[in-house]
DNA sequence: CCCGATCAGGACCAATCGGTCCGGAACCAA
DNA sequence: TTGGTTCCGGACCGATTGGTCCTGATCGGG
């Protein structure tokens, strides 16, 4: 046929994703993508199609890779508990590490864009539904293994995804991180089995 | 003197507010503010000096108004449980309403400009430091009514400011009301004294 | 080799933005 | 009445935006 692509769209992908969660959308204009990507404007439109369908493709990345990682991190560790302590621990520590208060996506994008924009509402639904489904699995093993109070885990599940979503706007908005803190030992305390 | 205003500066911030909280900042023109103030561009300028006057002063009446509305709802009721339920069923309810799913002022500017703006940093942050007093002051009645179990009242002020922060953010982006409906009984059950 | 696709880069466009300025009408105190 | 102030509304400005289009160089498969 002709010149294949030469670049690689993931990576592409994932350079655009960081400057809109860093920035948002409307606050990033092409020419910050097009330096984060290191694409002429011609290519980022022949491969996307306009700003808003790379920020779409550059969004469900960013999904799909956080179902990953969130899976992976809640399955590891001895226990359920550990595993799930673990986690919330490891979010304060981002805030606190200075460098990437960026909160997450899909908190940004449910505010910016949310009321907007029917695909990226779609986008975040699953997204918090990706969370919810990971804090259930970790309460099942939980239940499996003992290491967590029996309890109504669906209903645990979105408490705890509320608690994430939370905790994400709060860590962006810079607060103080013992706030954070004390808000997982009150979560972590009202999982822990009866002693 | 001369001529004096003639218009009522607490509804000309009113009207900012709505517009602001609802749109964000980038995406509330001046002309989406005269319109909503029915004032010209001269007098909005003239008054604020500029949009991002205009903001802080809104962002500030907004903070301050909702400061007295949490404290009210928080001290009415026969105890201080039922308050902060009635409290948390009515956010709930808000977001079932349809026609208000734009959420908290405060966790919309917190993602939208909290990162690259001092100003209004400090205004979320004080927002968010009256929600949790608010929340502390109702723990403390709910200490003395014996409505509340006891426990650790400032982190338990934190964690439930978290979730407020979560659940707004949720609501914005239309999120199934079970999910809110789910968390808030966890939090009730965890504050509700022991049977 | 050579056609077709992809690349970079810049010219260019219409629209919108926040902000300034000016003219004239309205208003009130002295 | 007069002078100082506030009001509106529109003209105007420079800057920036997303998006289109064109040129030319580059590359690879038939």
């Amino acid at each position: 046929m002709a010149r294949p692509r030469s670049f690689n769209c993931d990576e592409v992908l994932l350079a655009a994703m960081k400057v809109f969660w860093r920035q948002g959308y409307e606050a990033s204009s092409m020419a910050d993508l097009m330096a984060a990507t290191g694409l002429s404007k011609s290519s980022l439109y022949g491969a996307f199609g306009s700003k808003h369908g790379l920020f779409l493709a550059a969004f469900e990345a960013y999904r799909d890779e956080r179902r990953r990682v969130l899976h992976d991190l809640l399955a590891q560790g001895p226990t359920a508990f550990e595993a799930i302590a673990a986690f919330f621990h490891k979010t304060v520590a981002h805030a606190l590490q200075g460098d990437r208060p960026f909160g997450c996506m899909s908190c940004n994008e449910a505010v910016e864009l949310g009321p907007h924009d029917a695909d990226v509402q779609r986008l975040v639904e699953s997204d918090f539904q990706n969370i919810e489904e990971a804090f259930a699995a970790a309460l099942a093993r939980g239940r499996a293994d003992g290491s967590i109070r029996p309890g109504d885990d669906r209903a645990r599940a979105r408490f705890m995804t509320v608690l994430v979503v939370g905790m994400h706007t709060m860590i962006r908005a810079r607060v103080a991180s013992v706030v954070l803190e004390d808000a997982v030992r009150m979560l972590l305390d009202s999982l822990a089995p009866p002693s």
